[in-house]
DNA sequence: TATTGTTATACTCTATAACTATA
DNA sequence: TATAGTTATAGAGTATAACAATA
């Protein structure tokens, strides 16, 4: 009967990064919801509430919530959309988008104390391990879902 | 400057990780919270509520939170701590006891399926990959909470 | 008729502070 | 004086359902 080895390190591995996530964001004043609206918000481009609902698989009425927060706090802001009187687009505003570039920078430095004097080859090797993980995962999430 | 790839790997492992959490505490009635909190229980052996709270790391108003709730759907049960009469004893019940074997099930199965086919070294040295990023993890999450 | 966002309502997780009963 | 747990209060994240305006 096969332990868990793997499967409870990764278990770890998200706690701890959970707890890192909300020290870097303490940083910058946002919660983990809010930050994670921005950092797609910064991917996507400026975007209609129910495309930013849709890429954080989330509700709706969640959106509202957390753009509300976000423009009382100037990250983001809105404004009608041009052709679709329904609509509105987030945008993000200067301080929104510094938010982001400190998110990114923050991640790099990270990357950098994970990786840091270890052999690129090793690194190569443990990236191409999560890879697998990541794909057989991905299915079991997928699989779960739709039936 | 170092693009994280090792770091948005992990980060998307969390998010997955998180889901098919969800998924297989749907399957048995509970949330994260109350599940870890069961989990926990069952690693401890019957606790008082101040030592869950340290073993969660959460309040202990929290924790009466989660116990109430547990206790409502029959999970815990709460008795008098035998020589300290501020104290309550917390332990699981049969359902409670059932519920985390089936939680372990569910572990095991969930590895069974993320190693699958993988040939045993390779798995060793992913998992020997993971332990060194996981102790720089731990490093790093212990340097930002102490000063 | 379908879609976009909001209001209304509710539940969960979480925290701090004040309080009670005990140590 | 300190500790175990609760009540009181508050904020954040999340969801569904009903509704308004628009497509």
């Amino acid at each position: 009967m096969p332990e868990p080895y793997l499967f409870d390190r990764l278990l770890e591995l998200t706690l701890l990064l959970q707890q890192d996530l909300a020290r870097s964001l303490d940083g910058v004043g946002l919660t983990p919801a809010r930050a994670h609206l921005l950092w797609e918000l910064d991917q996507l481009g400026p975007a209609s509430q129910h495309v930013l609902a849709k890429a954080l698989q989330v509700s709706p009425r969640n959106v509202t919530g957390l753009v509300d927060a976000l423009e009382g706090h100037g990250y983001v802001q809105r404004s009608p959309h041009p052709s679709d009187r329904r609509a509105l687009v987030v945008t993000l505003t200067d301080k929104g988008e510094q938010t982001v570039a400190q998110m990114q920078a923050d991640r790099v430095s990270a990357e950098r104390e994970l990786v840091e004097g270890i052999d690129a080859a090793e690194i190569e090797q443990l990236i191409r391990g999560l890879d697998t993980v990541l794909g057989r995962l991905r299915h079991m999430v997928e699989d779960a879902a739709s039936p």
